[in-house]
Formats: C-alpha cells, structure tokens, sequence
DNA sequence: GTAGAATTGGGACGGTCATCTGTTTCGGGG
DNA sequence: CCCCGAAACAGATGACCGTCCCAATTCTAC
C-alpha cells in the first residue's frame, strides 16, 4: 500500500521533471508523462487531479534536492566564503546542460511568469531557496542584514545572467570564462567586509 | 496593394509582438491574435502561411525597433562609455513592464530555447544586435577585439540576469538598486584602458 | 466599365490536449 | 475464502488548437 504507491507518485515526479526541464511546463502533454514514466493515464490521475498539481509536486521535488544540496555544502565548507565559491562552482559543472536547456530554475520562472503568475509564484519557491542560504553566508561574514539580501540578489542574477547567454549562444565556454569574474566579485566583496 | 496590405500586415505583427511578449510564443492561439488585431483568419493566413511565420516577422519587427534605437543611441551620445551607460539605462527605465512580463527578448529566447530550437535561433538575433553594438563600443574605448566580445557578453549578461531577477521577483526595485553597480562596472572596465 | 488580381472574410476540419469515467486487479483482514 | 478499499488501467469526451478552403469584396489597369 505504502512503498508501492510511493514508488509509482515518484517515478511520475521524475518524469515530468524531466520531461519539464527539457521540453518546459506547456509544452510536456500529459501523454508524454504517460510514456516516460510508464504510468497509464488512468493511474496519473488517481495521484494528481491536475497537470498542475504535478508542477507542484515536481518544484516541491526540486526544492527538497537543492536543501540536500546546501546542506551538503555546509558539510563540505566551514567558511561562509567557500561556500559562496562553491555556489559559483556549481554553476560551472552544470554549463553543459545549461548551454542545451538553460537553467532549471530559471528558465521555468520565466517561462511559468507569463500568463501563469500563481504557478510562478510557486516556483519561486526555487529562488527564495538560493536567496536565502547566500544571504546567511553574508551575514556570517558580517555584513548588515539589509545589504546581504542585496548581496544575495546581486550574485543570484549574475549566475542567471550567465547562466541565459549560455543557453541562448548555446555555448557552455561562456560559463567557463566568466566563472573567474564571479570568483573575483566574491573576493572583492568580501575584502570589504572591514568597511562596513 | 500596397498602402492598405502593409497596414494589415502591420496590425498583425503589432498585435502578435504584444502577445507574444505578455503571454509567450506558445500560449498565444491563433485566436488571440485574431481578436486583438481585428484580422480575420483567414486574412491572417493571406500574410503568413503559418503561425511560426509570424514569430519570425516579429522578430524581424523587434530587430528594426533595436536598429533605430540603437541608431538614436548614437546620434544622442558622442563617446562610447555614455553609449554603454545608455543601455543600462534603457534596463532601468523598462524596469516596469519587465517585472511584470519580464525581457522580451531574454525570455523569448527562454521559452523557444526548449524544443524549438530554429526559432531560438532566429531569436538569438537580438542578442545579436545588441552583441555587436556593445562590442563595437568596446573597440572604440580602446580594448583589443577579442576582449570586446566578451565584456560585451559579460555586460548583457549582467542585465538579463538584473531582468530576470525583476521578474521572478515581481519588483522593479531591484533594477532601480542595482543600476549602480552596472554604472560602476562600465566605469571600472574603461578606466582600464590604459593597462590593456 | 470590366476583367483579373489582390485582399478580405469566416466557417470547417483533423488532430491533440487535459480531463473524466468506468472497470479491473491487487492485497491484507475478517 | 471472501471482501473491500487502494491502486492500476484505458477508452471516451469535449474543448481548443493551427491550418485549410473558398466565396465575397475591393482594388488596379486597360
């Protein structure tokens, strides 16, 4: 009753993850699910009433692995300035599929932001993940409160910056070279943190 | 044969750019595009033979607008660094309607990015444009070419990332704080020109 | 003024979509 | 052994999509 049924909800989760990563939220049919998961229609519909509700249960997914993710960094990093390197570094590692299919998280804000503001608003969920653990790691180094949300903001959008020309150039060099830009941004900040 | 087609086809390129940027490519039904530009149907398919053919006129539409911009650019601004401060300016001043539909051409390219990749390609033009303009402001300062390109990426980046973040967040604030550090940047990479 | 081309107009078609409905199978407690 | 709810399954439905078709109207040139 329990690891069976699990077993099945989750199989659909990672398909349509998938599936949304790839061809994005509008255009994955729900007969594309059925296909990539094995999962007949019938069955999809007895876990989840609405295509929606499996966006949901698919940007919940992805909001529990990239908890798992910072908490691993935690792990890794003892100084909050390695961990922003490490956010940094991430981003390299994942220029390949980010020059084939852009950035999860963003690509699907965007893409959700018109015409589908509330689904959105759940997607940013994915965002505030991210915004939040950068800003902390701000704040242990010491800086005040207001400036690490701007900090955090500031560093988040030019990881999607880079992150959108990757894909839109299809060229995951980009990433490449400008990863030392972002290294030296972090320093440079950080040297800063005496003055303030 | 000429005045009153080139107005109908007008009002269909118009009335499909303004959808496709509030509602995206693949949202926006033929339908829509009937009712918002007057046009019927079957008039619409005299113009284009297929929907996808629209989104390349508008393209080409979005292109041209670029072009004059870009030509009043120079007209206003006789040195290349106001020119660069120009087009941070030009993100500040849209900050509105791109938090509330985000770039046109950032998330255009988003959304064709996946699975429709001619069209992406067709789309990556506006990059282009804006590539090459950058670039060329960059050659006029003084750098060497290969540098140009990359500042030029690295300066759009920038902004597509300040965009995005606008529009995930649903604030136009962010452009506004962020403005400075774009400002700095442009002034921070031409004051090295004599070292290169 | 009239023939022929350009343009206008809107109904209809086939396909696909998300969703719904009804039925069958499974698995553990009486 | 039967029973009953959980789970598995698949065909049906109606809406909407992009596209097509062709008749009606307007324009242009002789």
């Amino acid at each position: 009753m329990n690891a069976r049924s699990d077993k099945t909800r989750l199989r659909i989760v990672q398909s349509a993850n998938r599936l949304f990563y790839r061809q994005g939220y509008n255009r994955t049919s729900f007969t594309d699910i059925v296909e990539a998961s094995g999962v007949p229609r019938g069955n999809i519909y007895y876990y989840f009433k609405t295509k929606d509700e499996i966006l949901l249960a698919t940007i919940d997914y992805r909001v529990d692995a990239i908890t798992v993710m910072l908490e691993e960094w935690d792990r890794e990093h003892r100084t909050p300035v390695e961990r922003l390197r490490r956010f940094a570094r991430m981003l390299v590692n994942s220029r390949q599929s980010t020059a084939e299919y852009g950035c999860p998280m963003g690509s699907l804000n965007t893409e959700l932001g018109k015409n589908q503001r509330e689904l959105q608003e759940s997607a940013a969920a994915l965002f505030d993940k991210f915004l939040e653990y950068l800003s902390l790691q701000f704040q242990e180094i010491g800086f005040r409160p207001e400036l690490c949300r701007n900090y955090a903001i500031e560093l988040l959008a030019r990881g999607q910056g880079l992150n959108l020309m990757t894909h839109v150039m299809h060229d995951p060099e980009i990433l490449n070279r400008s990863a030392q830009a972002l290294y030296d941004w972090i320093d440079g900040v950080c040297a800063n943190r005496k003055i303030l």
